[in-house]
RNA sequence: UCCUCAGUAGCUCAGUUGGUUAGAGCAUCUGACUGUUAAUCAGAGGGUCCCUGGUUCGAGUCCAGGCUGAGGAGCCA
């Protein structure tokens, strides 16, 4: 006899027809009469459930009364086209094992819509929800066709550190890391903290970005990305900012800034044409779960169905554009006529704000857009200086609803404009030498760009708050589970 | 960090100009029903009205401070 477990979503295509399956999972939702019970289970293979039928008769009183939502079960038995209509197949039944029972008086799940704040609140239970398992099997064919999209054109993985003792990565404020007891630091005679006593014998912190540690890799293996968690400690209490993100930042040698727009948008829908392709059942799901939300909403708040605004990005090309194209556009827009920006637009050197960036991708050109060539002096010291010296080879990609999804340049490549660069940052030269001993051996042109994947995440799912697109979200003031 | 709004049963929410014993739906429990689809029907239990202080004869309701959450802004990805 077959005594493998059989996954859900196996059962559900009626693999295994008319004979004996063992299947294994939690209860969803339970319901019936005297005589037969219905019980809904799911094991995180489907988004759909398998309903398992429970003929009152063949079971105990104990065995029945402990089939409530939440538990876990194993049930064996004859898997049959369904005599009910809301589904194909189901188990009868024959024998079925509690693996864990869930109090019904306690166990926070109903089969019926919960709050997302209220689901952040059991965010260890969450993925038990038709909701977070959609997300977390979108989640993780992103995270496939990521490798799978620069395997395929012949990029190397490189695991950048997370541990950096470099503080001028310049991408924001830093969490610092040291094994010194707190309430008793060595201090120097100076009364400065003596580093020298702590696990690396200097000052680390966890990354903000793996850039510059790529690029040491990129000079010598040309393609090359990183794929890991980054680190701000910036106090932002935003829904589109964590304190702990993964980020996907491809470098590429030979490269300049307009083959990196290049590359950035072809990613970028190879991952919205995989996610259609593999995902559909879930992104269907969300898109429901989202026309449900908006139906109280007016119908100009109404956004474009999620499944019609993928297959939106796929079918245009980004506008690419200059800042300084921008800032025209801006300042002869209604709203900037009429007064309708909180930040006004003052010419060349201003900096955009979300509201500018929302006007020129949702209402102007009405689709993706790239922005390049930004003043300098707004820019980090890395990116490449243009022949004009007032801007730099950057290149913002922006999306709706969302804004910034990815931000990336081609870089200085000059070993003497670089040192300038640093050192109008105010950057310690010492600390830098590595990084600036790529300008002086070989150097050449490279550009890259960084990926948020949580942001990536909001977008392909549809989802408005970061924090529910990522399995456990740190932000200010909240590190819980 | 700033601005706005909110916090009442396990969940979602109502609660009138400050007034007796704080309500509903869902969930839970009990019962009814031979195939349910967030099953249905009947009944029952369930409350630190976020916390601290204040005003008042009397505060869920008014005031102050704090905590937590949401939305927006800044920083950015």
């Amino acid at each position: 006899m077959n005594t493998k477990r059989t996954e859900i979503a196996n059962a559900l295509t009626g693999t295994g027809i008319n004979s004996k399956i063992i299947v294994k999972g939690w209860i969803r939702n339970s319901r019936g009469n005297n005589y037969v019970l219905f019980v809904a289970m799911n094991d995180g293979s489907s988004l759909h459930n398998l309903q398992v039928v429970v003929d009152v008769e063949k079971f105990d009183d104990s065995t029945r009364k402990k089939l409530s939502v939440g538990s876990a079960i194993s049930v064996e038995g004859i898997l049959q086209k369904s005599e009910g209509k809301g589904q194909d197949f189901e188990v009868i039944a024959e024998n079925i094992e509690i693996l864990g029972t869930a109090d019904p008086n306690e166990y926070p799940l109903q089969p019926k819509r919960h709050s997302l704040e209220f689901l952040r609140e059991i965010g260890h239970l969450r993925f038990r929800t038709n909701t977070f398992g959609a997300i977390t099997r979108i989640r993780h064919s992103m995270i496939y066709a990521i490798h799978t999209f620069f395997t395929e054109k012949g990029f190397y993985n490189i695991h950048t550190p997370i541990i950096t003792g470099s503080d001028c990565e310049g991408a924001g404020e830093m969490f610092r890391l040291s094994t010194l007891d707190p309430t008793n630091i060595p201090k120097k005679e100076d009364g400065s903290i003596d580093y020298s006593q702590d696990f690396f014998g200097k000052e680390t912190n966890l990354t903000v970005s793996g850039q510059l540690n790529v690029e040491l890799a990129c000079m010598a293996m040309s393609k090359v990305y990183t794929f890991g968690p980054t680190f701000r400690a910036e106090n932002s209490n935003t829904t589109r900012h964590l304190a702990e993100f993964w980020m996907i930042e491809p470098e590429v040698a030979f490269n300049t800034i307009i083959e990196n727009m290049d590359l950035a948008e072809e990613f970028l829908k190879y991952l919205i044409s995989y996610a259609l392709e593999h995902c559909m059942t879930d992104l269907s799901f969300l898109q429901d779960r989202l026309k449900q939300e908006e139906k109280g909403k007016p119908a100009d708040q109404q956004t474009m169905p999620l499944i019609d605004k993928l297959n939106f990005i796929l079918d245009n090309s980004f506008e690419r554009l200059s800042y300084t194209e921008a800032i025209t556009i801006l300042e002869n827009s209604k709203p900037n006529k009429k007064g309708k920006f909180k930040y006004p637009i003052n010419g060349f050197g201003t900096d955009l704000q979300s509201e500018h960036e929302r006007f020129l991708v949702e209402k102007h050109f009405k689709k993706p857009v790239i922005l390049t060539d930004y003043p300098k002096e707004i820019k980090a010291f890395y990116m490449k200086l243009n022949d004009d010296n007032k801007t730099v080879a950057a290149m913002d990609v922006l999306f709706p609803q969302i804004g910034e999804i990815i931000g990336g340049s081609e870089r200085e490549y000059d070993y003497a404009k670089l040192q300038q660069r640093i050192e109008e940052a105010g950057i310690p030269m010492k600390d830098m030498w590595w990084y600036l001993d790529t300008r002086k051996y070989g150097s050449v042109p490279h550009a890259g760009f960084g990926l948020g994947f949580e942001r990536l995440m909001l977008f392909v799912t549809g989802m408005t708050n970061i924090r529910d697109v990522i399995p456990f979200p740190r932000y200010p003031k909240n590190a819980e589970f």
